[in-house]
RNA sequence: GGGCGGGUAGCUCAGUUGGCUAGAGCGACGGCCUUACAAGCCGUAGGUCACAGGUUCAAGUCCUGUUCCGCCUACCA
């Protein structure tokens, strides 16, 4: 039991527990079983990506339920998987292709994508090394990913499923178009970025007359797709202008001047100029007008012959510089007035994105967003924070058609073929061979791909094997609970209810955890380029994979962002470490340890039960109610400033000098076996160390992660010991204050005499005093009295009615003796006045509960006496 | 424009349905290498809980307003 090292070594000991368990197989849960089910999903991460500080956190607290659910006694599925991310899979792989000299394009569908599983077969260990490093427990024999065959069958079911049930069309309409990758993307990966535009000021002429019309722009080169001016029917400023026809500079397109409400008659000029094919709100413009839509871009954002032979082939921010100098030139430009404004920017590539008309697949997501509100209205799923039901319920209330296809390569591609005989559509799950609706051999699949979240909306049954109707599913849909960051509630966890519902006739999970995004410890975004990034792998090597998680999970309150400083994994760190040396303190006195019930308990042994039976049931209510933070609080607190600041301290004495192998045996026995508990508490989080520790003390079992959750006992709560061991404590407490405060070196032996009035205490500190005094502080003798003289020259400190006398001949200062009590007396002085205002107050007396009242007496009391004994010995001062 | 979250110790943050003396980690200061741990131990300092009102016997906690910060969402060219 020796050969304990001195300093806790991460590294010697996770990959040997991690191997241990999946040798064991413990982290398989089975399809069928006696036990009740608990299951989670992982959010899948990207398969070529590597684990970030945000999955870091996300798995630890998945791995924290799961552990703890598992030991509870449930059947605990953890389903691991990885997500094939398209569009930015792709990007990452053509600037690849690039520096190699060679393009999508140049390689061709078929080489492209089986690069891409090349690399996807490559990549694909890397982040899964990194989550059993950070010792998750996922069941990885039932890894999947979305690409597989399976999965892919369910994508191919459930479109073929929507498609059947109407909700899935093609259509023309206006999409956000990305010129730099070159596909649809919907609305959320759209986001609005603030530039330094500028706004500019152009002249329109109307036909047959002098007068001219100013609009204003963000985006001059538009104008070259103007098909109308449109002014406010009521704007007087322009009102003989409605009707008339205004000509377009340079390409001299006529233009009709229409009435439109949709114009602000406070904005710009109040004349606005429409462009149907490439803004959103002048395509609804020209819906209701019948206006004319010119396409004046070609797909990847240079302007095609619709622009003008001059401009033609140009990128739309050169024809943008090359246009304006043109219409200065001709004198129709007014002015360029500053305008600061948001432009869509592709969340992916972070290019500028372009409203532009083009055919899309999309899914009419509105019914299945009414029946996911009502799931929720009806509690049937659960958002945690509370706060995020709101934000769920305002995007499903004003939920847009989702756009479903996208012009890439990597993906699922539609499962729709084309028939050149008849043009008809044949949709189907199994490729077909011929077409459906005229037998016609000539058919060809679609070539677009679908939205990666389409198929990560099928994730939480699609990786439990439907369309099959499998025992997994039976077993463990709707999963329990789902952990994942609030940024991606709309994009996955929203389409993960629509798509449940619609599919399994049920929501997907009962609870939504949404934790906190990580930030840098001045609450700033991490990101790599700002260099403030926490590694995860980096880290769990420096500080161990428990210290970082314990650091996650201690930091994970209910906030929308965790400020995670360092010094909070180093703080873990040494948490593990006292963990290790207090557990290396205890086997080092274990040696003759025959395991068996302790006897004679003392009381330090029935309060450390007590305090551990009140651990045992916090900690427990923290993790039923999602409270991440508080359970790791409630276990720090206890295990280093109960068990280690004094109970450890306490039984030194029979752990080390006593003779008597009874007083001994119970130190063993209690010790063990509250360390064992409470390994077993922190082992969801802390799943190593706890491992280790658990194996070298007395258990039952084969392993910490198949041991029971402890469960409270009632009979081990205890009040009276409680109560008269705070007694005690504060009575050192008061003695070590005094001889901190008056710098008696820890060497040298004092005199203490105490008085206690109170006979019971006194009985009580004479009892225990004695015994437990020495474990903390040195003393020559101690004496205890309801009546004590104080001495000469001697410091004093007050508890409650007790009062402590420490002589220190020549060590004493009269003066600095005096401001230190006059300091506490003013202290006592404050809380009394208030107190004393309180109780004087009848309506507090009538209204408050008795409790409340009571409480409040007895501190009055207890500061009454403090205040009068302090006072005493003041005077006493001169 | 609409909505949400936040402002508590030098820093980062806890603070369950209003109710004991507002806490922790890190940092600061003073003292200790006491045979589990210097990644440690002991002690100390530091807060008019953003501001102004209100409800209540009682407000960091609930309500209203103001202000500052952050975020989500939205079609102002």
């Amino acid at each position: 039991m020796t050969d304990i090292p001195k300093t806790y070594a991460p590294h010697d000991i996770e990959e040997k527990w991690y191997k241990f368990w999946r040798d064991k197989d413990y982290f398989h849960a089975a399809d069928t079983s006696d036990k009740p089910p608990y299951s989670v999903v992982i959010p899948p991460p990207n398969i070529t990506g590597s684990l970030h500080i945000g999955h870091a956190l996300d798995n630890a607290l998945q791995d924290v339920l799961i552990r703890w659910r598992r030991m509870q006694g449930y059947n605990a599925l953890w389903m691991p998987g990885t997500d094939h991310a398209g569009i930015v899979t792709e990007i990452i792989m053509e600037k690849q292709l690039a520096a190699w000299g060679t393009s999508r394009e140049e390689l061709g569908r078929e080489k492209f994508i089986e690069r891409m599983w090349n690399w996807k077969d490559e990549s694909r260990g890397t982040i899964i090394d990194q989550l059993e490093q950070l010792g998750c427990s996922c069941d990885w024999e039932r890894e999947r990913f979305t690409m597989d065959e399976g999965l892919s069958k369910a994508v191919r079911t459930a479109f073929v499923q929507l498609y059947n049930d109407g909700l899935i069309y093609r259509g023309e309409y206006m999409v956000n178009w990305c010129p730099n990758c070159q596909t649809a993307v919907s609305d959320l990966e759209v986001e609005p970025v603030e530039i330094d535009g500028n706004f500019y000021h152009i002249n329109y002429p109307i036909k047959d007359s002098d007068a001219l019309v100013e609009i204003a722009t963000t985006r001059p080169e538009t104008m070259l797709g103007d098909t109308a001016v449109a002014v406010h029917p009521e704007d007087t400023r322009y009102q003989h202008l409605i009707g008339k026809t205004a000509v377009l500079p340079i390409l001299e397109r006529e233009l009709p001047i229409i009435a439109d409400e949709y114009v602000d008659l406070e904005f710009g000029t109040g004349a606005l100029k429409v462009t149907p094919a490439h803004d959103p709100n002048d395509y609804e413009i020209g819906q209701r007008h019948e206006l004319e839509q010119v396409n004046i871009l070609n797909p990847d954002g240079s302007l095609n012959e619709n622009a003008g032979t001059k401009y033609q082939g140009m990128d739309r921010f050169e024809c943008r510089k090359v246009l304006v100098e043109d219409l200065r030139e001709q004198e129709y430009l007014i002015r360029i007035v500053p305008h600061p404004h948001a432009v869509g920017h592709h969340d992916r590539c972070n290019q500028i994105i372009e409203p532009y008309i083009s055919p899309q697949w999309y899914l009419n997501v509105k019914p299945l967003a009414e029946r996911s509100l009502e799931a929720a209205r009806r509690g049937d799923v659960v958002f945690l924070p509370e706060r995020e039901t709101k934000r769920f319920y305002q995007w499903m209330e004003n939920i847009e058609p989702w756009p479903i296809s996208r012009q890439r390569w990597w993906g699922h591609q539609l499962p729709i073929w084309h028939c050149d005989a008849c043009e008809e559509l044949t949709v189907a799950v199994t490729p077909p061979s011929q077409c459906a609706h005229c037998n016609s051999k000539e058919i060809w699949q679609d070539e677009e791909v679908l939205d990666t979240w389409f198929s990560s909306g099928l994730w939480p049954f699609s990786t439990m094997g439907w369309p099959d109707e499998t025992e997994a599913l039976k077993t463990f849909y709707p999963t329990s609970v789902l952990v994942t960051g609030w940024d991606i509630l709309f994009f996955w966890v929203a389409r993960m209810i629509m798509l449940g519902l619609q599919c399994m006739d049920e929501v997907p999970f009962r609870h939504v955890y949404l934790h906190a995004l990580v930030a840098d410890e001045h609450g700033q975004k991490q990101s790599k380029s700002k260099g403030n990034a926490i590694d995860p792998v980096p880290t769990i090597h420096e500080y161990g994979a428990d210290a970082f998680r314990f650091a996650l999970v201690f930091s994970a309150a209910p906030n929308p962002y965790i400020a995670l400083a360092e010094s909070q994994i180093e703080a873990g760190k040494r948490f593990a470490n006292k963990i290790w040396n207090a557990s290396r303190l205890l086997l080092m006195h274990l040696d003759d340890f025959q395991p068996g019930q302790p006897t004679d308990l003392t009381l330090c042994d029935r309060w450390i039960r007590s305090r551990f039976n009140t651990t045992v049931e916090t900690v427990t209510t923290c993790l039923e109610e999602f409270r991440f933070n508080d359970a790791a609080h409630t276990l720090y607190e206890f295990l280093w400033h109960e068990f280690c600041d004094w109970y450890v301290e306490l039984i030194k004495q029979r752990l080390y000098y006593t003779d008597d192998p009874t007083a001994k045996h119970t130190a063993q026995a209690v010790a063990s076996e509250i360390l064992e508990g409470t390994m077993r508490m922190l082992h969801p989080i802390m799943p190593f160390i706890t491992e280790e520790i658990w194996q070298r003390l007395p258990h039952e079992g084969e392993s910490i992660m198949t041991a029971p959750w402890p469960q409270p006992q009632a009979a081990e709560t205890d009040p009276k010991a409680e109560e008269a061991m705070q007694t005690i404590m504060d009575v050192i407490d008061g003695i070590r204050s005094v001889r901190g405060e008056m710098n008696v070196p820890p060497s040298s032996e004092v005199e203490i005499r105490i008085q206690a009035p109170n006979p019971e205490t006194a009985e009580l500190l004479t009892e225990h005093l004695e015994e437990y005094l020495p474990a903390f502080t040195r003393f020559s003798q101690i004496s205890i009295a309801e009546h004590q003289e104080k001495p000469a020259a001697a410091a004093v400190a007050v508890i409650s009615d007790n009062v402590i006398y420490i002589p220190l001949a020549g060590i004493i200062d009269i003066e600095k003796e005096t401001d230190r009590l006059q300091k506490r007396l003013n202290k006592v002085l404050k809380e009394l006045t208030g107190a004393q205002k309180t109780l004087d107050n009848p309506n507090f007396v009538d209204r408050a509960p008795e409790a409340v009242v009571q409480q409040k007496r007895t501190r009055l009391a207890e500061l009454e006496s403090e205040q009068e004994k302090l006072a005493t010995n003041l005077e006493m001062l001169g």
